[in-house]
DNA sequence: TCTGCAATCTGGAATAGTTCTAATTATTGT
DNA sequence: ACAATAATTAGAACTATTCCAGATTGCAGA
């Protein structure tokens, strides 16, 4: 049968990460993590069960809302909010920040050297210890990159 | 009668930034905006309808959302968003951090140096145009600080 | 002052995104 | 093969917010 697991996509991530926190590899699972991968576009939740329908119909909504989930709790996944709008979901896995066009919806990531986060919680004042950053840039992209 | 305008929080602040922007100055505005500065703590639109109702009993939820909407966009509030939560509002204008105590749920503003926002703007790649910059810290507080 | 007009407010219905629930299906270990 | 456990499913429920249509308010001009 034609195999959707796009084994070539996580060599060792997928699997390895589900096992490290007791978890199954399942048909999907590992669907939801290969569109995440195939396409960097921060796609919602609603925009992931439209890409992974076509291949495993049967699928619920509630299902990629759970695997999103699970991928979140493992490290595979980032979840990024920006202001009111649905949940985006990001296989980076590098510390970046994300750049939200105003124009066309769209977000970028964009890679900033980790001392930066560094120099950020050194700014903190005594008693406040951070275990994460979060930089959201606000404004227009002037080419379509990506 | 004890009005409740603490015209003494807002001596020019409201009323001339409205008008700047061809609004009204209303009861519900000024009382809206008013418990946003007596306590600075980050309501959600419910908190400041429970704070604003025992003042203006009629008021309505609906007029609470409007209210915070005006005075985001004449500039007089921030609002906050967290991950799912719902979004928080903030008139401090000057520019800032905030640090989500993930043990409290507490929002916490850290002033951070103007320069800092400047060099984070700097990282961007060319195309990139920012007009704004959020950062969000995630932790813990040792103590409670506001 | 009176009157008209536009801005604002109100309560309730509607909506979007997400989470919950109970029942079914799949997988693992024995 | 079987029991126990984990995962999936459809749909109901939920939360935060926005929309709507009608009532109210308050300024502007006659």
């Amino acid at each position: 049968m034609s195999t959707h697991a796009n084994n070539a996509l996580h060599p060792t991530g997928l699997a390895q990460k589900l096992a490290d926190s007791g978890l199954r590899t399942t048909p999907q699972r590992e669907l939801v993590y290969d569109v995440l991968l195939a396409k960097r576009d921060h796609p919602t939740a609603d925009e992931v069960f439209a890409r992974v329908k076509p291949e495993l119909p049967g699928i619920s909504l509630a299902t990629v809302y759970n695997c999103l989930e699970t991928l979140v709790q493992c490290d595979l996944v980032r979840a990024v909010n920006f202001e009111r709008g649905p949940t985006r979901y990001c296989p980076n896995l590098r510390p970046h920040a994300h750049f939200h066009d105003e124009a066309t919806g769209q977000t970028h990531d964009i890679d900033l050297p980790p001392v930066l986060f560094a120099k950020l919680k050194a700014e903190l004042p005594a008693g406040f210890d951070a275990n994460a950053v979060e930089i959201t840039f606000r404004g227009k992209a002037k080419t379509s990159l990506n």
